[in-house]
This record gives structure tokens, C-alpha cells and sequence, in this order.
RNA sequence: GGCGCGUUCGUCUAGCGGCCUAGGACGCUGCCCUCUCAAGGCAGAGAUCACGGGUUCAAAUCCCGUACGCGCCA
């Protein structure tokens, strides 16, 4: 195809942006990517949901939390503030701009003009009124589209809507790029209000208008607009218009199998960069959510995805969101940083837990314990104890401190630690080893006890590195801590 | 209610008429490794391919119907 491609995200600025919205945000991205296309950002304010700088802002923050760069449309400012109108040829990119508005009227008027479209007097109230009387009644009856010049000149002066004239005869086809051709019977697609009482377009004509203007070649959005893509179709034809290539992508739902929503926990993009997941994981997690490579590859390296992705590979059917692949997937992510990466990442999330540590003291912590982190919310649960004081678990200290002779092992052990004279990990291991042999006590039998009394939980960094860090004076005192609240038997008052 | 879309392990999916005694991934179970927790390795359970009819030498794959789910319009 020579044409330069040309995709646009069109979302309602009702919030933050949807776990859903930001799927046909990325697939519509990478797309774009893929074939070295244009990314429009559209924000569809014509439902009287008027565009905030904040709610704009919101959604542009999540989009570029996930690392998807718009080439056109509202732009985030260095300093924080939001231009609304965008940058780009087609300025401005919101619906409710009077320039905007200007063209939904100026083609409003033209098919009116052209006899495609009918003034319609019917209020909101005339047709519920009939749709009750008359149950057999399939949305509008079309009336205003029969009247006579006489009776439509009686009407002149009164509030009215625009009404797109569907054909009665013939089949509009949808040539989905996604689900293949899908047919629709013209005489069962309804005369859409385009232009509503108010002088405002509809949602279904603006989207036409927009799209043609801004020169979008490819529309992917999610299957729920499938059904009004044919009367989207015929107002392209009426307009004289080449209609995009659609796509329509299959929808998200929640664990339950229903639409996904605030009940299943996080649905914004925004609220996973604060549960301690990484752009890249939701990235790679939402594409695979309606799309897989022949090979079901997991797991995408970075500008992996973007080479890789084609429309064949996307789905029909809907996908459930799943919470522990998402976790899993982030583990790997995280597997993969160093040190020093995951030290930038993990900040914020240990200055929310106040947790102060200098770059020195975290950097070989986060070296011992990279293996175990899912979220990066984990950094701040495994590594607490290093900095702050302990707390005690009480799982563990039943399971392993109250135990009989427990107090013993440690009331032994505590001098000679005090009485090493180097305090690294392998003198720590050599020592402890030798210990246990000595007094004939099992490894475990000494190791755990140990591990529990020093940092509270029996799950935790390998011990001798644990014990290094922490350093000898905090261990010493922590055995003595542990041996005094929960060590009672063999204590002789 | 009308129209449309969908239906392969619990979940995400591979599959586009013979390679399928249905493959991979998450999760689950067991074993190995091991100072705990992880990670890793290995093994395993788990899908009569929604159901019923066709077409064909041969169907998860093509056609028709039914059921269920979802969407749009009302």
C-alpha cells in the first residue's frame, strides 16, 4: 500500500485512561509502528463530557507511563500543563473546539442540503411515547422523513435534529481487517441523529467527520463498535468519502468473563504503575490479550513487539484479564534490571514506605534478593527489616523461636558471633557451620532460629548474607531482643 | 426484541483439511537443587476442540442449525 498510514486513539476523557482503552491505545501504536505509520490522539468530547486539562492530563500521563508516543494530538507541556488543542496539522484534537465544531455543522448542512439527511422535529419524549404505544416499533418510525414540504414548513422555527437517511434496500459490508467481511441489511440500520437539537454533532458523525479530516487510514478500536461501523460507512459514502480500513479488536473482560471494571480491582493504567508494575510488563501483557505470534511467544525483549506485530495475529474472541500472569510477567521483567536499574525503579516505593537508605547500602541488597521480586512494591517488603526495625512475625516465631531448646542454640551462639573476629559472609557461614558441628546440632536446627531472631520471618535472603549486612552489633541485639520476648522456657527469671 | 460478533486445558493462546494420540505460557501438583523464601531444572495432572447435523477417503479446522456469552440499536 503506498498511502502513508495514518492510525488515531480516540478516547472519551472521562477519567483515567481504562485497562481496555490503553490495550487499543498499544495495538493501534504498534501498528503504527510496525508499518512506519502517524499516531493521532483524539480526545472525543462531543457527549458533553467536556475535555478537562486534568482529565487529558490523566490519560497522558498513562499513555506516556507505557511508553506510547503520540506523533500528533495534545501535548503535555515540560512544565506539567496541558495543551488541550495539540500539535499537529490537524489541530485542535478535541471534538468541543469551536473550529472543530464548525466542520460537524458546515457537512451537517451539506447533506441536508443534498437530501441525505432530513431536519427531524421528534423530541426525546414524542418517541418514547410511541416506542411504548407501539411495541412492535423498532427504534425511530422515520416520520419526519415523509413529511411534506407543506408540513415542514409549519415546523420551520421550531428546536429540530439532523437525521442521517439510511438506504432502504441493499447490504452495507464491514471489510474488517480483524473478522473479515460481516454484512449488515441496509433497511435495519436506523436514521442517526447527527446533529442533535442542541446544534452539537453526535458521537457517530463526529467520529466520520474527524477521521477523514485528520486523513486516518486505519480505524482499530474494540469490537463494540463494530455495529456502527456500517451507518459510520454510509455517511462516508453520502459524504463522497473513502471510508478507513477498520479493525476491530476483541473486548477485555474481567476474571468473572464480564466487562472489566472497578469491581476486579486495578482497571486503569495508572493505578498498575502504583501497585509496582513496570511499563514494559503491561505492555507486553496487553498485547498478548488479542494477540499471539504462531509460536505463542511470552515474553517480548525490548522493540520486540513493535517488529513483530500484525493485525493476522489478532484475535476475534474475547480475553479475560489475568492478575498472576501479570505478576509472573513482571517478575521476569524485573529478573532482567541491574542493580542499579532496579535501584531507580524501586525508589519512589521505598520513599513511600520510609525507607531511608543511601545507593551504597541498597545497591548489594537488591543484588542479593533481585531473584524474588514480582512488584516493585516487593523491595520495600523485603528489604524493611535492614533499615527499620524488626517485626516480628508471629507464624514464625511459634513456628521456629518458641520452639524447646531454641534458646539454648541461641544463648550459644550469640558469643561466638560477638567473638569473630571478621564479619563476612564467609567467615559468618564457616563459623556457623563449624558451630552446629561442633555442639551437634543439625544446620537447620541453628540456621533457623537465627534467621527468625534477626529478621522476624523465616522467609529472606540467604542467612550468611543477611547476617553480613545487617551488621554484628544489630544482630546481637536482636538475638538478645528475641531470646527476652519469646524465649520464656529455660530462662531462669 | 432485532441485528452483529464470539465459543480449543481454570486463564492467555497455537492451530487456517491429513504433521493433533491437540503444542506453548500462567496457575496447580510432585521431584531435584538448597540455610528459608525465591529463581532454575525435570516430571505430571489438566481440553470428548460448546452441542447437534452435514461435506470429505480424512474436520478443532469447511457448511448449516442449536445453546450459551458479549456488543450495538431499541
Amino acid at each position: 500500500m503506498s498511502e502513508k498510514i495514518r492510525v488515531r486513539f480516540a478516547p472519551s476523557p472521562t477519567g483515567s485512561l481504562h485497562i481496555g482503552g490503553a490495550r487499543t491505545a498499544l495495538f493501534n501504536w504498534l501498528f503504527a509502528k510496525r508499518y512506519g505509520g502517524t499516531c493521532v490522539l483524539r480526545i472525543e468530547d462531543t457527549d458533553e463530557v467536556r475535555s478537562t486539562p486534568e482529565t487529558v492530563d490523566q490519560i497522558l500521563h498513562s499513555l506516556s507511563w507505557l511508553g506510547l508516543a503520540w506523533d500528533e494530538g495534545p501535548v503535555l507541556g515540560s512544565d506539567g500543563t496541558v495543551n488541550l488543542a495539540g500539535e499537529g496539522p490537524f489541530a485542535p484534537y478535541h471534538q468541543m473546539a469551536e473550529e472543530r465544531r464548525a466542520h460537524y455543522a458546515k457537512y451537517a448542512a451539506q447533506l441536508l442540503d443534498g437530501g441525505k439527511a432530513y431536519k427531524c422535529w421528534c423530541t426525546k419524549e414524542d418517541i418514547e411515547v410511541r416506542r411504548v404505544t407501539n411495541p412492535e416499533l423498532r427504534g425511530y418510525d422515520g416520520r419526519c422523513r415523509r413529511l411534506s414540504d407543506e408540513e415542514r414548513k409549519k415546523n420551520e422555527g421550531r428546536p429540530f435534529s439532523i437525521r442521517f437517511a439510511m438506504p432502504f434496500e441493499g447490504t452495507t459490508v464491514v471489510e474488517d481487517l480483524i473478522r473479515g467481511n460481516v454484512a449488515f441489511e441496509n433497511n435495519l440500520l436506523q436514521d442517526l441523529v447527527i446533529q442533535k437539537t442542541s446544534g452539537g454533532p453526535t458521537y457517530n458523525f463526529a467520529c466520520v467527520v474527524d477521521d477523514h479530516l485528520m486523513d486516518i487510514t486505519h480505524v482499530i478500536r474494540g469490537d463494540d463498535h463494530l455495529s456502527n461501523t456500517p451507518s459510520q460507512i454510509r455517511l462516508y459514502s453520502a459524504l463522497g468519502w473513502e471510508p478507513p480500513k477498520f479493525g476491530h479488536l476483541s473486548m477485555i473482560h474481567g476474571p468473572d468473563g464480564k466487562k472489566l471494571s472497578k469491581r476486579h480491582g486495578a482497571a486503569s493504567a495508572g493505578e498498575y504503575r502504583e501497585l509496582g508494575f513496570l511499563p514494559e510488563t503491561v505492555r507486553n501483557y496487553l498485547a498478548l490479550l488479542g494477540w499471539s505470534t504462531s509460536d505463542s511467544q511470552q515474553v517480548f525483549a525490548e522493540g520486540e513487539l513493535e517488529s513483530k506485530f500484525s493485525i493476522e495475529g489478532c484475535s476475534k474472541s474475547p480475553s479475560r484479564f489475568d492478575r498472576e500472569k501479570l505478576e509472573w510477567m513482571n517478575g521476569e521483567y524485573l529478573r532482567a534490571k541491574t542493580p542499579e536499574e532496579m535501584l531507580r525503579l524501586s525508589r519512589p516505593f521505598l520513599d513511600a514506605a520510609q525507607i531511608e537508605a543511601s545507593d551504597e547500602a541498597l545497591l548489594p541488597l537488591l543484588a542479593m534478593e533481585r531473584e524474588k521480586f514480582h512488584l516493585l512494591t516487593d523491595v520495600p517488603k523485603r528489604l524493611d527489616f535492614f533499615f527499620k526495625d524488626v517485626e516480628y512475625d508471629e507464624k514464625s516465631v511459634n513456628k521456629v523461636l518458641k520452639k524447646e531448646g531454641v534458646d539454648a542454640i541461641l544463648e550459644a551462639a550469640a558469643p561466638m558471633l560477638e567473638a569473630l573476629a571478621e564479619w563476612t559472609e564467609a567467615k559468618l557461614e564457616e563459623a556457623i557451620r563449624g558451630f552446629a558441628t561442633e555442639k551437634g546440632w543439625k544446620m537447620g536446627q541453628v540456621f533457623h532460629p537465627i534467621r527468625v531472631a534477626t529478621s522476624g520471618r523465616t522467609d529472606g535472603p540467604t542467612l550468611f548474607g543477611m547476617l553480613e549486612h545487617l551488621g554484628k552489633d544489630r544482630v546481637l541485639a536482636r538475638i538478645a531482643e528475641a531470646r527476652r520476648r519469646f524465649c520464656r522456657e529455660g530462662q531462669s527469671a
